[in-house]
DNA sequence: TTGCTGACCGACG
DNA sequence: CCGTCGGCCAGCA
């Protein structure tokens, strides 16, 4: 009933996996529900970046994407322009909201993070 | 408590 | 190729 002692919410496990995020590297929705266990609920994912504004600290939500490699979440993340600055800022170069070289960038937590265990 | 929504993904026609 | 639908889970009124 009610709800149990969660000591962290899933929400805090994809902003401590989107930190873990290297520069010039992006990651997808997608992949953060796979490590985290939901395979098909990137929603979710998508919906934790929208508290990102209300942490504390700031989470790096403008390497998150989608699959496609595009900045599905820009209009959210404070400004059109202000996700693809930043991915450029990091050396990722996007073009019409789409990171080029996207399966080059691409940073997924299952691999990287599974090497290192 | 129920129902709706949501920064996605994949399948189907 | 493009449009539509379902699924998945959690937060909020």
């Amino acid at each position: 009933m009610k709800k149990q002692p969660n000591k962290e919410s899933f929400f805090e496990q994809v902003y401590e996996v989107a930190r873990l995020i290297p520069h010039g590297r992006v990651t997808s929705y997608g992949a953060i529900g796979q490590y985290l266990g939901l395979k098909s609920s990137a929603r979710m994912v998508g919906w934790a970046m929208n508290n990102c504004g209300s942490l504390s600290v700031p989470v790096p939500a403008h390497r998150v994407v989608n699959r496609n490699g595009l900045l599905t979440g820009k209009h959210h993340f404070g400004g059109e322009n202000l996700m693809q600055e930043l991915l450029e800022s990091e050396g990722v170069a996007v073009i019409d909201d789409k990171v080029q070289d996207f399966k080059n960038k691409f940073w997924d937590p299952n691999i990287e993070l599974d090497l290192e265990r």
